[in-house]
DNA sequence: CTGTTTAAGTTATATGCTATTACATTCGCG
DNA sequence: CGCGAATGTAATAGCATATAACTTAAACAG
């Protein structure tokens, strides 16, 4: 198998790792774009390979763009462990919601792929794509920093991380633009991040109590 | 003109609503199947038109997809304001949000045409679409029920827009079917709703406690 | 080494959609 | 009534997805 580190233009009859090479180029389309930027012909010509070429890889559009969702979502989640990671003043909900928010202006594109489209909802237990959303919603548990009772940290998780995907979709669609300029996307995450970590502490409490109460 | 009573296969040369049908018919398919669904080709089979007819009426099928989403805005709009009269014991506000979730589920095809293609942020203002846009937001505005203080309001409103849209979304994608599924999507709503009401009422007070100082 | 199997790539082609051009029909208005 | 604008049609170009049949080379067994 070729690595990628070859470079030059041996003219292989075999690209050696095209899979991998069209994945990679198809996010690179995304960035700005979204799905609809994604062509197999284009990226065919682009890899220098012939048009039916990537078949061999992937079934369909559909399953390249599954796989392409799948690595954006790896990509987030070694971002969001990264914003987590170092040491700061911040809470490290705050981080990686400023994180996603961030990721999710930079490269739009690509996170309207990862959300806008139906792929994400269709992927099968256990799919390459699923694990993948999974572990991204996994970090965002665990950025709670919040012990497990019950289902509290998964609901509290579910909230913040809807509430974000709100607001960058929103801020995507320049709503904040308007009259309504006069709060900063930042500071809306803030707020939803401060009314998060509220609510789990009170939930927390109002959970022992009632574990109190009923011992 | 023709009116949409005419029934009869008469054949008659020109449609005389044309471009009314093909939005009508192409939210029909958008319904289920989301943007990607449209295809002027179908449309026109469909209502019996040779395919370039349409494009009489839409420069591209990027403006027929505005059209069609500034349609659905109308309609979203519509059904908001048709929950906010109706009496009822729940404020405005929880009953606009639980008419958005509804609208967003029962008919997230062409909820995902409204939000998930850039088509809306790319439109100018005071076109068709900025101007639908702009007045479902004024209803949620509307449904706070709190003065205009400052941009308090917006700023509320845009909260929980977005809120709602992230849970649409996330429930959309199946994200409600895992271990989250303990926390219903009408629950977490009614949090965002609860979570906006106190906030915003917290926000005023200040505002009105800090103008009595001042004066 | 050599031959076979198989993964990966090629050319050719069918099908479907968007969009344009040039031409035809009808509506509406002076 | 007749003319111009609006609306629809036929023909066609161009691009994208996807499949079929064939080719190359890599990997592996003996």
């Amino acid at each position: 198998m070729r690595s990628q580190l070859a470079r030059k233009p041996e003219k292989t009859y075999h690209h050696g790792d095209l899979r991998d090479a069209l994945i990679k180029a198809a996010l690179h389309e995304a960035e700005r774009g979204g799905a609809e930027a994604i062509s197999i012909k284009a990226l065919a010509k682009q890899l220098g390979v012939s048009q039916p070429a990537p078949y061999r890889h992937f079934a369909d559009r559909e399953a390249l763009l599954a796989a392409v969702t799948a690595e954006a979502f790896r990509q987030l989640s070694a971002l969001l462990r990264e914003a987590m990671a170092k040491p700061s003043k911040q809470s490290k909900l705050s981080r990686l919601a400023q994180a996603t928010l961030d990721f999710g202006l930079r490269r739009n594109g690509i996170y309207r792929l990862m959300f806008a489209s139906r792929t994400v909802s269709c992927a099968a237990k256990g799919s390459e794509l699923h694990e993948a959303t999974r572990e991204t919603f996994a970090l965002v548990i665990e950025a709670l920093e919040a012990p497990a009772v019950g289902y509290l940290r998964e609901r509290q998780a579910l909230k913040i991380w809807a509430a974000l995907h709100g607001v960058v979709m929103l801020a995507a669609q320049g709503l904040f633009t308007g009259e309504a300029a006069h709060a900063t996307r930042e500071e809306l995450v803030e707020d939803f991040v401060n009314e998060t970590k509220a609510a789990l502490a009170v939930a927390i409490k109002d959970v022992q109590r009632r574990k109190k109460a009923g011992a």
